[in-house]
DNA sequence: AAATTTTGGATTGTTGACAATTTACAAAAT
DNA sequence: ATTTTGTAAATTGTCAACAATCCAAAATTT
């Protein structure tokens, strides 16, 4: 069911190596959570997780937590994780303004500072969100979208905001119904960057602002 | 340093463990942090907190990415964590108005369905939060404090409102020691209890809202 | 001397084995 | 028929050993 499997990195550059084997296992389930993969309640297990992704159980169950704690599965004691229920629309307004204005205090703040590669990194998520739009990947979109915006809050680097964006982020589940279409979600996001690549500040933010919603 | 051990529980009774390893750790470790007993900065390393608490890396590594995910500590990939730094002042007031709107909503909808058990358990942390504040003792005095508003999110049990607001409440009550009089605290949560105790939800929801900020 | 590479110790990451707990199901008792 | 009790299987919790990585100081090169 989980075709993925995490790459091992070689051992031989030590710069290369951004992402983490806990960050690529986190990611790619919480791309399949977010797509509706797994249905409300299911109980996820350590055991059969941590065969399809290839490792022990150890980093599994650091995974779990971490999902835990972003909202995505409720774990009980010695009973495991299932995944969680929705937010109601109240709750979720909460929490689009809360994340809306930490975005974009994070990139009017912290957008002066963005090296070159900051840049560069964010066209690659760009160039791999295509990819994904247009073969259809509703996951891997999600996961690409987050990675866009989890880079404009990980851009900022100030303070941490990423504790607390990514819970009010990923519960935010599936705004992607009003998306018929992957590649339009993917076109605002490609509009945003190029703006910032221009450098109108204060368009991106107006545009980031609008988008979040 | 951290004289506090862990007690493992006999394994005679099976219903009374209420109270995990794992929570266990983690209060203790919360409350440490959240009294200013750790400078920032400062790194934590797994292995002496396991000698400390008398049990293995495993569950430490578990107490440390949770307290990660709740913004006391930062942790890095392969660098292990450190006590995190405090908000600034605009973030802060973010996520300030983020936890007023999510509590006031917890109570609102929730109060209606809220047990005699909800209210006793409420006046038993209000007793322990009294004695601490006479006594001075700030750590404590943090703990009830969150114990009472967490009883307000928790009490709300439609949905899991917990996993969001917990990270709000946690790094907004790093800067507590401002409270020279600890009270003047507690009398704040007496009236709020009181008020709804008298069954004035109108009133004890505005006294929550001025509360929080 | 300055810059680079190497090396060793300290620390985190990963693993498989074992312990403790929960769960489901069957047997027994009321 | 319902409840209780007692297993066995499934699952999570804990541990200790080993691997990979980072960091700083020593060694080498320029």
């Amino acid at each position: 069911m989980v075709p993925f499997r995490v790459q091992r990195q070689p051992r031989i550059h030590k710069k290369a190596m951004p992402t983490t084997l806990k960050r690529q296992i986190a990611d790619s389930l919480r791309g399949q959570i977010l797509s509706g993969q797994w249905a409300e309640g299911t109980r996820i297990k350590e055991e059969s997780l941590a065969e399809q992704f290839g490792v022990s159980r150890g980093p599994i169950r650091d995974v779990m937590l971490e999902l835990s704690k972003e909202g995505l599965l409720q774990a009980l004691p010695n009973k495991g994780a299932s995944i969680n229920a929705l937010l109601s629309p109240k709750t979720r307004s909460i929490c689009l303004r809360a994340r809306r204005d930490l975005e974009t205090l994070a990139l009017r703040e912290g957008f002066p500072d963005w090296t070159n590669d900051d840049l560069l990194e964010m066209e690659k998520i760009l160039r791999r969100f295509r990819v994904a739009a247009e073969v259809g990947d509703l996951s891997e979109v999600i996961e690409h979208d987050i990675a866009f915006h989890r880079a404009i809050v990980e851009n900022y680097r100030q303070e941490n905001l990423l504790i607390l964006w990514l819970p009010l982020m990923t519960t935010m589940a599936l705004p992607y119904s009003r998306h018929q279409n992957l590649i339009e979600s993917y076109n605002e996001h490609e509009e945003i960057l190029q703006t910032l690549k221009a450098n109108d500040i204060k368009e991106g933010i107006r545009l980031l602002k609008t988008h979040i919603q």
